[in-house]
DNA sequence: AGCGCTTTCGTAAGCGCTTTCGGTTACTGT
DNA sequence: ACAGTAACCGAAAGCGCTTACGAAAGCGCT
């Protein structure tokens, strides 16, 4: 054991070394050794140099529960998804992640299992954590008294130099990184329409999602562009997961057996829609067209590979934790990540 | 803004409110309030339950870096993946958020991008960060002194009560939940031995991974029993990835032709295999058997549905994660989980 | 009544760091 | 040579909490 000269030094009653320890090693004060550490001005850049060398060697790390608590600016920032399980957060997790990793910050992934009082609990327990920056990925209010408490809480971190983004919703008045979800939706409606599908139903999540809203005033406005009513359209609203899309399905087949083309609004729907077609042998694209919204990474790799409507969420992830960390801005900043259509192997053009 | 009671209390100058508020809204020290929110013994019940009564209603949260420098024990908790976007580290990553958010732990989580400098240095940091636990579930060291370092660490982190579990490995004398590779690979190959299948090819991640070794150890053995030679199979090593089973698939089908089933080492191999085939046109399982393993949540939902061997990741996870909060046992404990082969509809009797 | 004991609570000493403030030194200008 | 300035460094005061430790109060006992 006391061959180990670190495992010797760590046993003499800490888990790590102190900042104390470092200064001693480097002749200096804790004072000239914080400085050096966390380049602030007043040190001379020789001093600095030798104290960050000994640090080094000596395999010091700081503790950032004493950094934070003493300095107020903290090295981990938050990231709020409804479940990591679902790809769309999934990747959206790997951009923050990767900046994360790239800035030098620790990030706190939490659930909320898509439950409002979670949510809250989440980000308030965030706020508490003292984290440098929140992303909200997945925010799910509904109940205005609940949106209002976040709000206000959100507004009070921020006063203090908290930074929020949010990815897809614009309701907490913070900056956020928007897709481009009407456009979006405009572009698989379009390209079923031009393919010449009439009868057309669509697989929708939860109205009360903006991001379900926006798609769906995108599609509304193709319809209305190509002149077709769009009340007819059948909309089945189900939870936006796999088993939603399944349930969405079944619906459809079972209430409008002549649809010739299922538009859902996103992928983990389509992949759902398509396994209950698959079990019903109705072939796609043949007898129906299927579309999906997200473009995860599995959809090309389908059968029959999914016509979706790529976002770039792990872009959008990096975006979002880059635009927190920036100097905050007076008002709310926007940034809006382009949709485009991926036609690939599950439309064509409908049967006779 | 003065309407609003709590951003006015708050904008005194302090982001949120100290013990020391409710302490005296409850008209009690601050040492009573901690023990009554911390449950401490010591208090009377009466006065506690007072004391939390307070602290609600004023929608107090404790400073963690505060409570975590005086006191030691974290109320945070780590976890090192290779990359959160690879749906085995995402599934696992899911149950320790289950388990934390149950328990009301924050998780942090770190990408190693699949490099072992990377994964060391993020273990220090999660050690300097005072995560109670560490849970690490994508470990790759090859080199004998990274893995040294890491081990030397852990056990000065463990030493001062810090506890660790690993997933998948069992190389850092740690707690470890441990998938039976062996019997899954077994399995595997002997399903597909059994529909008759002689010129089988095996996809494979690095053999430097243990569950790689394995795996391929279960296969051999499934060929052993049947006695037939394994010395002649293909075995094609690329990244455990969905590009590597591409890169692999092309190999195979320019270099065995005359292969009719690959076995892949996990299911996102075999998705990249699929794919290739899939564009090259052969038939699966018509002209040729295709298996995964793990079982990821998309598995079932493919065209063909891939037939794999499940692996409770989930599972994996949470139980990974109680282990380590668990009391610490005095030498590491070991928790298999089952790998149970699932047909679905990617294997068939091979051709002619 | 007085003694020890237990229970309940408050006082105060840190946890490891950042940062203010004051002191020292080195350098400039006259 | 000396005042004035700038650059550098150290002492010490917290950040908000936990947790010894000690004081006070209530109890049964002699």
């Amino acid at each position: 054991m006391s061959e180990d000269p670190e495992g010797d030094t760590l046993a003499k009653g800490r888990p790590t070394l102190r900042l104390q320890d470092v200064a001693e090693a480097a002749g200096v004060s804790i004072a000239t050794a914080s400085r050096s550490l966390s380049r602030t001005a007043g040190v001379s850049e020789e001093v600095a140099e030798r104290v960050r060398g000994v640090a080094r060697d000596m395999g010091y790390v700081a503790n950032v529960h004493a950094r934070s608590l003493a300095g107020g600016a903290s090295r981990s920032v938050g990231l709020v998804v409804h479940e990591i399980g679902d790809p769309y957060f999934t990747e959206i997790a790997s951009g923050v992640l990767r900046v994360g990793a790239r800035e030098g910050l620790t990030v706190q992934i939490c659930h909320t299992g898509r439950d409002p009082q979670q949510e809250l609990e989440q980000i308030r327990t965030l706020i508490a954590n003292r984290v440098g920056a929140i992303v909200i990925a997945g925010s799910g209010f509904v109940d205005p008294a609940d949106q209002a408490a976040a709000k206000a809480d959100l507004a009070s971190y921020r006063r203090f130099g908290g930074r929020v983004a949010v990815i897809g919703r614009h309701h907490l008045s913070a900056d956020a990184v928007l897709p481009d979800n009407l456009t979006g939706g405009r572009a698989v409606a379009r390209h079923l329409l031009d393919l010449g599908h009439r009868r057309i139903a669509v697989v929708a999540g939860m109205r009360s999602l903006t991001t379900v809203a926006d798609r769906l005033a995108g599609i509304e406005e193709a319809f209305a562009a190509a002149g077709i009513p769009f009340a007819d359209v059948p909309v089945v609203e189900a939870p936006f997961t796999r088993l939603g899309g399944k349930q969405a399905a079944e619906e459809i087949l079972a209430a409008h057996p002549d649809v010739t083309a299922i538009l859902a609004l996103n992928d983990d729907m389509a992949i759902g829609v398509l396994s209950v077609l698959r079990d019903r042998g109705i072939a796609v694209p043949g007898r129906m067209s299927v579309t999906g919204f997200d473009d995860v990474a599995v959809a090309v790799d389908l059968a029959p590979a999914l016509t979706t409507v790529r976002l770039p969420m792990v872009d959008m992830g990096e975006q979002a934790l880059l635009m927190a960390l920036k100097e905050p801005s007076a008002r709310p900043r926007r940034r809006t990540a382009e949709c485009d259509l991926v036609v690939r192997d599950s439309t064509a053009v409908p049967e006779s």
